[in-house]
DNA sequence: TCCAATAATCTCATTATAAGAGATTAAGGA
DNA sequence: TCCTTAATCTCTTATAATGAGATTATTGGA
């Protein structure tokens, strides 16, 4: 009643049809949980989503071939979120579980979006992390990071050390659809495992990987 | 249109408000497919669900012990979902991802959850799935599934032989919240694993992990 | 490049439905 | 058992959703 204003009534009628619904539950003490309907509708989701069905044996493959976490991040315009991951080492560097969602500012995912957006659209965002981006070193001017930028474009992977997590490295490559970028495939990797000639091998298989899921995704749901 | 009766005008304010509020987003095609809110919404369910974090630790423990899928599955009075599972075997004997929903009729967790009820909320599932019931052998009668139930209270554990997915042993014990289930943890096994011995010695673990589960859960959001 | 056909979006009067005041019933505590 | 508090219901008023139709944007074809 405080947080919304509305009434007893009127929350006691939202709250039931909620309940009867099944979109929270009650639990113990009269407070309430989200509820069933929400774990069915992520699974239903997960099941529909062709990206998730074409990646996840790419997935398999390179955290079977690395100690890493591979993940597939959608991104949906104004943020992004893990939608797929799978981890092999025994010790994750950082967790990034479905749902999960991420800063647009920084870390390999990100850059790796915003290199193959039009120049139009990667403005508005330059801007509004331009602290994130001079912060971890990727310009500290507009024209610095598109630079940064094409360079990613043109190697077709991003890869960060440590900008999301301490001691984490982010290789990174995005999935496009219709030549625009609609999601990102990324490798984490513990700092301590990874030497240049490792970080170059994950990233021409990362790179290669999201060439190919971007292939058969494309046109996918026409 | 076809499918609810309204008008266009109408269906395409729904659309655009869910779209905006990101519960839908559009596809390729004019399509739509369930959005990010969908899957943040799970993760928040996910990570607030104080029987999740309980169980996660004796889920690892198990399947680590044995090729196996250990899973929570929650029940919400009509209908049951895994809320958890972690595999190990390496060919499952079958899936069963979060949010995957369950019959009531047959199977291990079914029957442990039915056998910890009180009688009055027994009998109209014992009436409505009589003829589930009855295929997978539990009883043909009334009175011979409150019987078979009974068992199953007293060893603290039900084990069903291939009742939802052919060749797979399910071995469950019910998670209670002031003596009253709430939800159920399993361990699916395949069949050519499983020996007689081998089964009673998961069923003590699976009967004392559910245990340990209740009691750190009790009123645990008093 | 323009035009025609189709789809997407907007406006506004009407109507259905949600909101809140207050009454009623159920639950918990001394 | 009674009393206090919480939960649920009823009904009127006000609000917000609906659909007809108009308008604007998109797409495909000549």
């Amino acid at each position: 009643m405080k947080e919304l204003g509305y009434t007893r009534p009127t929350l006691y009628r939202y709250l039931k049809s909620l309940k009867d619904s099944g979109f929270v539950m009650p639990t113990r003490g009269g407070r309430f949980a989200l509820g069933p309907r929400v774990v069915e509708m992520d699974y239903l989701s997960r099941r529909s989503d062709p990206l998730i069905a074409t990646a996840t044996p790419h997935l398999e493959r390179l955290s079977a071939a690395y100690p890493c976490t591979a993940l597939i991040v959608r991104w949906y315009g104004d943020k992004m979120l893990c939608v797929a991951s799978i981890a092999s080492a025994v010790a994750p560097a950082s967790s990034y579980p479905r749902g999960r969602p991420m800063a647009m500012g920084r870390g390999a995912i990100a850059r790796s979006i915003m290199a193959f957006l039009p120049k139009q659209r990667v403005m508005p965002l330059v801007t509004r992390y331009a602290d994130d981006l001079r912060s971890v070193g990727v310009g500290a001017t507009p024209d610095e990071v598109l630079a940064a930028l094409k360079r990613v474009r043109r190697a077709g992977v991003a890869v960060a050390f440590g900008e999301v997590t301490a001691g984490a490295v982010g290789i990174a490559a995005p999935i496009l659809d219709a030549g625009y970028p609609i999601a990102s495939l990324c490798i984490t990797i513990a700092g301590q495992h990874a030497n240049g000639e490792l970080i170059d091998r994950i990233s021409s298989e990362v790179r290669e990987a999201a060439q190919r899921i971007s292939a058969a995704t494309e046109g996918d749901s026409l």
